[in-house]
DNA sequence: TCAAAGGTTTAGTTTTACCTAAACTTATTT
DNA sequence: AAATAAGTTTAGGTAAAACTAAACCTTTGA
């Protein structure tokens, strides 16, 4: 009940960014994991063989209590090491998932505690996403897209969606990083691009594939 | 050329451990992996279409100059991530093994080098062994066996064979640990077992089986 | 020298994990 | 209600990595 490979912690991962609890289709699960279907019909019976997921053919797949406990548990420790990665070795944040995507399978209860501790128990990972916490609690979400805030916030950024190496790229050039604050200072109601303002420093724009991946708190 | 799989990465780690450059027969390396002779040959010779091993049928194994590299690249990961897990999270050096037998199988060459420059570039992991360095250089391994030195020395442990859990409780039983220094006071022409003193402190002997696995420099 | 012993390879299975092509369900649209 | 489209599962393969049993080399000792 304890043992689980790459593959099948992947998809009981993939699992649960798609559904959280809920009901998830062959077809999109095959999609998230990088595979075709029947891969994917067949590693999904293998899990239900474990106990890790139910099955309804031709309906969907959807964690049991044992997946999801697992799946928060390799969320945990993928963010963990990617935390372990920026703060400690110096990465930067577009650098990390891939090599978090590895060090989520190493197994050792021990292990990952002693990184929690070493990282001071972070409940937020370099992108601000909530680290599940041992106990399974998982921290709230924080802020809301910078859309949704009205001309003239003051805001911080407190994450920022995990949108590929570009937009991170664009993200250092605009030196924009988690903790920044700014004042929104217009929107544009023709393409919804965003104009910001920095405490110090000129103003820049936005535009808005860039913007409904930054997420923000109003301060 | 670059992406090898776990099982591969063991087989060619097991090839240099037990012979380096020199042929292996099939059946030491499949004891040395925990698997049985014909599980061994075919690995060998998927090893060999990868140009990583020369094998001469009936006769046995060798790793290439592709395969020594390799082999000394994952040694270098594992005693990096050894020292890892004893310097910064605090691990005993008895528990460190099995862990980094995972982590060294982790691929990516900017994380190997952003780890070693994080742990202050060692030449040494936390059992006193050389850790290859990035140009695939080793240092030379230090120290020589308890019983080597007469009586009288005055001693540093600088190294302890990995002989086990057992062994290491009894190290850390005994208090002894890399840097501590010691007199030899006598060795026993019975048993062999060696009496030590440290700088402050009462005295104690130590059996045959127990220095015989602890490796020290003259002072 | 040649026959037994020991070690190695071959042959044939198993499990995981992937694939393509074909068959099958379900949902939608006429 | 029937036909089509979309999505899912079945059928049949391949490759890695392990196993056991049987055949095959090599070495050695009578
Ligand atoms: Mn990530
Ligand atoms: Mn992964
Ligand atoms: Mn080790
Ligand atoms: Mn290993």
């Amino acid at each position: 009940m304890n043992n689980h490979t790459e593959s099948e912690e992947n998809y009981i991962k993939a699992l649960y960014y798609l559904g959280g609890e809920a009901t998830v289709a062959s077809g999109a699960l095959a999609n998230r994991v990088g595979a075709k279907g029947p891969s994917a019909t067949q590693a999904v019976r293998r899990l239900a063989s474990k106990g890790l997921v139910e099955v309804i053919p031709y309906k969907g797949v959807k964690l049991t209590l044992d997946g999801l406990t697992l799946a928060k548990h390799i969320l945990r420790k993928h963010r963990l090491w990617e935390t372990f990665l920026v703060e400690k070795l110096g990465f930067g944040w577009e650098e990390v998932h891939s090599i978090a995507e590895q060090l989520e399978h190493i197994q050792s209860r021990e292990l990952v505690e002693k990184l929690a501790e070493y990282l001071d128990s972070p409940a937020h990972d370099p992108h601000g996403d909530p680290i599940p916490q041992a106990d399974g609690k998982i921290p709230p979400a924080v802020g809301k897209p910078l859309q949704q805030f009205p001309q003239g916030s003051s805001l911080k950024v407190v994450r920022v969606e995990d949108a590929g190496t570009d937009f991170f790229t664009q993200l250092d050039l605009l030196k924009i990083s988690l903790g920044k604050e700014y004042t929104l200072k217009s929107v544009s109601s023709f393409d919804f691009s965003i104009q910001l303002q920095a405490e110090e420093g000129e103003s820049f724009w936005l535009s808005h594939s860039m913007s409904s991946n930054i997420y923000a708190i109003s301060l």
